[in-house]
DNA sequence: AGTGAAATCCTTTATTC
DNA sequence: GAATAAAGGATTTCACT
């Protein structure tokens, strides 16, 4: 991995739609340089994807809230993310370290549609659950450094 | 907001370079009827960008942990964004209701690298903190139901 | 709001170094 | 790996509906 890409990354990082023409002007290489380092760069996956920024807030859930789960029967599989994943409102889940085993993040239109979700997890995945509100985003998933 | 313009921001989140030809040909409209509708959602705001997404673990951070932040001097006046802003292992930053204030989630190389940063945003910010250490990333960020 | 057409610009591949 | 050139597409604007 070296400067050249890491830049290329940091460019698409912050505008995912830049041109390979405005690329290669940023990176002092020719459009076809960029866009062959572009294309193995997806290839090995370092660049996953694409996507738009959407604004929630304006698309009608304003409501953004960290839900922690704790198993309640420790002989449970260890299946959760499986069990999860057809809720649509939850919309990261990662797997902790502490005194809980699983934090979710996602996003409500208002608190009644919340506990309506918080009853939806529980009997999907038999846990008890722990939520924190977002009262504000000061800012997220921020482009590379 | 409307049918079809919900319809271009779940291509466009799930697909960020997708071309205005492909949107149009998905959602039954003209190339041009559609570059109006994007440029529209972009200057509302409601798309708030596009982001290459990027595979932290190849690129060389492969530990992502959450910080929950506590104020030591009640008194502080409340500008931690501000002031963690300026440490860019920080990707996201969130005031939150709860017992702590904030949460922050950062991805760095290695458990000294942590360390070092806990260090720094207790620094910059007067705070207790209380770190949640990811074991795995289940899914991330998912685009629009 | 949407269409169709025209000019411009970008992407992509082949070729060469 | 990178540059250049050329063909095939995509973007963008505009006139019309």
């Amino acid at each position: 991995m070296e400067t050249t890409d890491r830049l290329i990354l940091s460019l698409l990082a912050a505008e995912g739609r830049m041109s390979f023409t405005d690329l290669g002007k940023a990176t002092g290489l020719s459009t076809s340089a960029v866009h062959q380092r572009v294309k193995r760069l997806e290839s090995k996956g370092l660049i996953r994807g694409y996507a738009a920024l959407i604004d929630h807030e304006q698309l009608g859930r304003p409501l953004t809230a960290f839900i922690s789960i704790t198993p309640i029967d420790p002989a449970q599989p260890d299946d959760y993310p499986e069990r999860l994943v057809e809720i649509p409102e939850i919309e990261s889940c990662w797997s902790v370290a502490g005194e809980e085993s699983y934090i979710l993040k996602i996003r409500v239109a208002t608190p009644s549609d919340l506990e309506n979700l918080l009853a939806r997890v529980r009997a999907a995945a038999n846990v008890s659950t722990r939520t924190t509100i977002v009262l504000s985003t000061a800012y997220e998933n921020r482009p590379l450094d």
